[in-house]
DNA sequence: AAATCGGGGTT
DNA sequence: AACCCAGATTT
């Protein structure tokens, strides 16, 4: 692949990219650290998340888990509480098993070779050549979807195969300032090089761009045509006890918002299967008090209509369960909430406070 | 190779 | 409403 590559192209889009990137390279939070850790957590925060989403929970974080020592030693729950609303909880969830395997592993350190860090949860290709590229200064090539967008761009290929695409990205990052060279390319692509109504003309690669000679940077890469989020129901309910306390359940560790808290719910639109679930996992019986109302929610693959009921105690008594409790405004503001349920306790005129 | 996994900003 | 974001993991 690197064959394809003239060497006089490489170093014209080297140079002309890394003194662009100097000149034209945003102020954040990330890029005022040389520290591994931080420079690991923002790439994590960073995956599918946009920037300015990113930066107050990454100074939150930080606050809070200072160092990877801390972070290894602290509660799963106290650390997704800090990633609730950021989404894709997995990376919380894989963030914090991996900061126990550097602290028992690499003495706290998080470790430079491409092995190591790749075999830590959550760090994937990409990630491995950003905190080696980026934390350690080592020639590591990444391809984001930032680089993917500037490399078609830059050779008009709209279907460019992961292999080729490591490939150029390989040949061309800056063995002298990889941090620069891999930066300026998400930056490029971020700010300038993006995917509809890009801003060639403030682009320092217009002279060495195919699809702008061709006059049409849109058309790479070619978009893959998804299939739209498959439509769901769901039925919520709100069980109070005196109005001061609320029954609150666990999600499993794994899967669609795995370790987070919820309000009794169930998939389908079923409010006696609601009811019936409850009385099986909670050991408390309810009945139906009134409709609060309906609630839209999209995921990326799944469209949800979620019907929020208010319940009303029949009898019973909590189980015994780390995964279901009665709890007051203040410790409900302390479990980690996803948006979701976020939204369906505020239509339940429920708030979490400190 | 395709599906799963959130939430939100832009156009 | 469509698109996509400093992707990783599972199926």
């Amino acid at each position: 692949m690197s064959s394809r590559l003239p060497r006089k192209l490489r170093d014209t889009i080297r140079r002309r990219l890394i003194h662009w990137y100097r000149r034209e390279q945003r102020d954040l939070p990330w890029r005022r650290t040389r520290d591994p850790y931080r420079i690991w957590l923002s790439e994590m925060m960073l995956q599918q998340t946009r920037v300015e989403t990113v930066i107050p929970y990454y100074e939150r974080f930080l606050e809070r888990f200072p160092t990877v020592d801390v972070l290894a030693s602290a509660d799963e729950e106290d650390v997704l509480r800090e990633w609730a609303g950021l989404g894709y909880y997995a990376r919380a969830r894989n963030l914090k098993r991996a900061a126990e395997h550097i602290v028992r592993d690499h003495g706290s350190m998080v470790p430079e070779d491409a092995r190591q860090l790749g075999a830590l949860p959550g760090i994937g290709r990409y990630t491995v050549g950003a905190i080696r590229s980026i934390a350690f200064r080592k020639p590591a090539a990444l391809v984001d979807g930032n680089v993917n967008r500037v490399l078609s761009r830059l050779f008009a290929e709209p279907h460019f195969t992961d292999a080729a695409l490591w490939g150029l990205a390989e040949a061309l990052v800056s063995p002298s300032s990889p941090h620069e060279f891999n930066q300026g390319l998400m930056e490029l692509g971020a700010t300038v090089c993006v995917p509809r109504k890009p801003a060639c003309e403030r682009c320092p690669l217009t002279g060495q761009c195919e699809a702008r000679q061709m006059d049409r940077p849109e058309d790479f890469p070619a978009s893959k045509p998804k299939p739209p989020p498959k439509e769901v129901q769901a039925v919520s309910g709100i069980l109070s006890r005196g109005g001061t306390r609320w029954l609150m359940l666990r999600r499993p560790s794994k899967g669609l918002l795995g370790g987070l808290w919820e309000v009794p719910s169930m998939e389908g639109d079923n409010p006696k299967a609601l009811l019936a679930q409850l009385e099986e996992r909670t050991g408390l019986r309810a009945s139906i008090k009134s409709e609060l109302g309906t609630l839209r929610h999209i995921f990326t693959h799944r469209a949800l209509t979620l019907r929020v009921l208010e319940l009303q105690a029949e009898g019973g008594r909590l189980k015994r369960s780390a995964d279901a409790r009665w709890v007051d405004a203040h410790e409900l503001s302390e479990l980690p909430l996803s948006r979701l349920i976020q939204k369906t306790l505020k239509l339940a005129d429920v708030h979490p406070s400190r």
